[in-house]
DNA sequence: GTCATTCCATAGCGATCACTACACAAGGAG
DNA sequence: CTCCTTGTGTAGTGATCGCTATGGAATGAC
């Protein structure tokens, strides 16, 4: 019933996997990298998470889960326009983090569609609750907003995997910025 | 001296496998895809093309001559923002055509990043002549705002990937517009 | 201790990868 | 026709792919 208990650290097994796929990919990564970077045999690694592909969603899942967490953190500024700077310079210094992989794993493998689908649907609830407070105009076209910024942030992430610095990283996000509708100016005091 | 002829077009079958690295990428197209879609067997691929790699180069460049095309077609029209504008709308087109598959290979397949920065290079390019010409401000970061219009064309790209709709990418290359400096007045005639 | 259960390590499964050896076919030169 | 050159088709190379059969090691139950 108990039985031989295991030898390696799930979490870490797990943690050197998804830094294995966000580096190469899906396809590029083989069993034989992951067993050595997790440090673990092909059996035992077939025993403690399925198979390649459910390794691949669990290792993206995983990944995603800190991805809509620094979101999240970012949605709760006062203003849409603070939220999404904050938001999209949030991605570029991740994007460019010496102790991670280059890019982002969701932005860059073709089959996380779903996943880019819901970073684009939290975008646009974040505009949607600027213009029903008032720091957008009501006019704001909320979901192509939401579908280029998702778009910028997938530029961003390509400019990182070809060697592009955090600045000029940065710099694509402070330009995109400026594709934002001119902030509602509500009064001496600021809204929040 | 002469020999026995070649049995197959080898335009043609290059076009076949430009449309086969174009729609999968590079790591994803086999020699028997290569073959099958070329209507050619391996011996005359290899005695033709070399081998894959030459073969990915010379189907790349085909590709990239044309996407070049394009942008100096584009770059003819008087004012930056024009200029810019019709780039992005022929990309937005490129990207969409049901003739062709979806997204861009210069922007997708991880190693041509030197193409990438040759695209770059022309956005570039364009928008200094559009400070010399006077109708962008002289303080206009042309070599930022480059990079983010690279960043967004391969948002555009990966937008089409995941299935977007050419108005979805259209809409895109419309909101990152609104991202170049105002256009410079230079007279009576309305600039845009 | 014995037993059942679970994990680990070696070794190798069939399939597919990029690529090619070999024999033959198709042309020109003499 | 006989050569010579070059392309074609079959069939298969060693390497690597994702994945697993098998046997032994490590635990708890009794």
């Amino acid at each position: 019933m108990t039985g031989r208990p295991r030898s390696f650290d799930r979490d870490a097994a797990l943690a050197a996997a998804v830094e294995q796929f966000w580096r190469v990919g899906y396809d590029e990564t083989t069993i034989a990298t992951l067993t050595s970077a997790m440090g673990v045999t092909p059996p035992s690694l077939y025993a403690a998470f399925g198979d390649k592909e459910r390794l691949f969603q669990e290792a993206s899942r995983t990944y995603f889960a800190r991805t809509c967490e620094g979101m999240d953190e970012a949605a709760t500024r006062p203003t849409a326009h603070e939220a999404i700077a904050e938001m999209l310079d949030g991605t570029a210094r991740a994007h460019t983090d010496a102790a991670t992989p280059p890019g982002c794993l969701v932005l860059t493998e073709p089959r996380l569609g779903s996943q880019r689908a819901a970073v684009r649907e939290r975008l646009r609830s974040r505009l949607d609750r600027g213009v029903r407070d008032g720091d957008l105009p009501a006019a704001t076209p909320t979901d192509e907003l939401a579908g280029f910024l998702l778009a910028v942030m997938r530029g961003m992430s390509g400019c990182a995997r070809d060697g592009g610095s955090a600045e000029d990283v940065l710099a694509i996000a402070r330009t995109a910025l400026r594709a934002l509708p001119p902030p509602v100016d509500r009064g001496p005091l600021p809204p929040d």
